[in-house]
DNA sequence: TTTCTTCTTGACGTTTACGTAAATGAGACT
DNA sequence: AGTCTCATTTACGTAAACGTCAAGAAGAAA
């Protein structure tokens, strides 16, 4: 009923390979069903890789990103064990920040740069390269 | 006469281990003085390795990093191949600004479901933990 | 002088995240 | 029947970023 997807549509869809994806679905992050041998991925599963891949970006091992699964999981289950998802929550919320804060830093450092570099190259380019036009 | 350092002081400051220093150095990051046989870090090193740090926490790879340092020094040199440079520094933004996104997603993620979690908790906690007070 | 402590240089080990064959299965086209 | 095409498993290989000894130098303290 639903859409599937074979292996290699997301591996193009997403700009990995399919190599990746088997990877993935070793280390737990993804659990396509099978028809015959062929994986068969669900809506579920693309969710899952393209989350998996920000979370890669973003600098976090498969394993954390697995953690990270699991505890969607556990909040769906609702009621479990609340305040360690609360507090885990935390932590990564406090390391994200970290990082918004660490990227926030590199691009005032870029368009520092990217100034400076304008400008000399409006001013003529300067010393050496005078026979530009 | 200005700030000094040994290897275990910046260790310790920033978290990391000796092997990790000495790491950055054999990778080109770091190029600390030599008193007989110790490294002697200076405010540069100090400032390189702090760098290094945070690009390590957004995912960038040693690599990365020592051709981040090349492109800050390739800018001192001023008017050198500036449009290469700008060129350079305008991949490096497209992917943090990708990286920002990606982290206001995940931080809106995160409250949402601190957000629930602190709702279920308020509202005593549902059905399987009726016995709590 | 012996003993700490802090440093040094190898050099092999480990983990993570895949890459890269190699051999094979199975449906579709000619 | 032969050959694509797309898939599979198994398994060894690899690059990056250190960890982890091992063995020893060098200054400071007892």
């Amino acid at each position: 009923m639903s859409q599937t997807y074979s292996i290699t549509e997301l591996a193009k869809e997403f700009g990995v390979t399919t190599r990746t994806i088997r990877h993935y679905e070793e280390q737990g992050l993804l659990n396509p069903k099978r028809e015959g041998m062929n994986r068969i991925f669900n809506h579920r599963d693309r969710v899952r890789l393209k989350l998996a891949l920000r979370g890669k970006r973003l600098g976090f091992s498969l394993n954390d990103i697995r953690e990270l699964f699991e505890l969607y999981d556990l909040a769906k289950d609702e009621n479990k064990q609340l305040e360690e998802f609360l507090a885990r929550l935390e932590k990564r919320r406090v390391l994200l920040e970290q990082q918004r804060e660490d990227i926030e830093v590199m691009l005032n450092e870029i368009s520092f740069f990217a100034n400076q570099c304008r400008r000399l190259l409006a001013s003529g380019n300067g010393k050496k390269t005078e026979k530009v036009a």
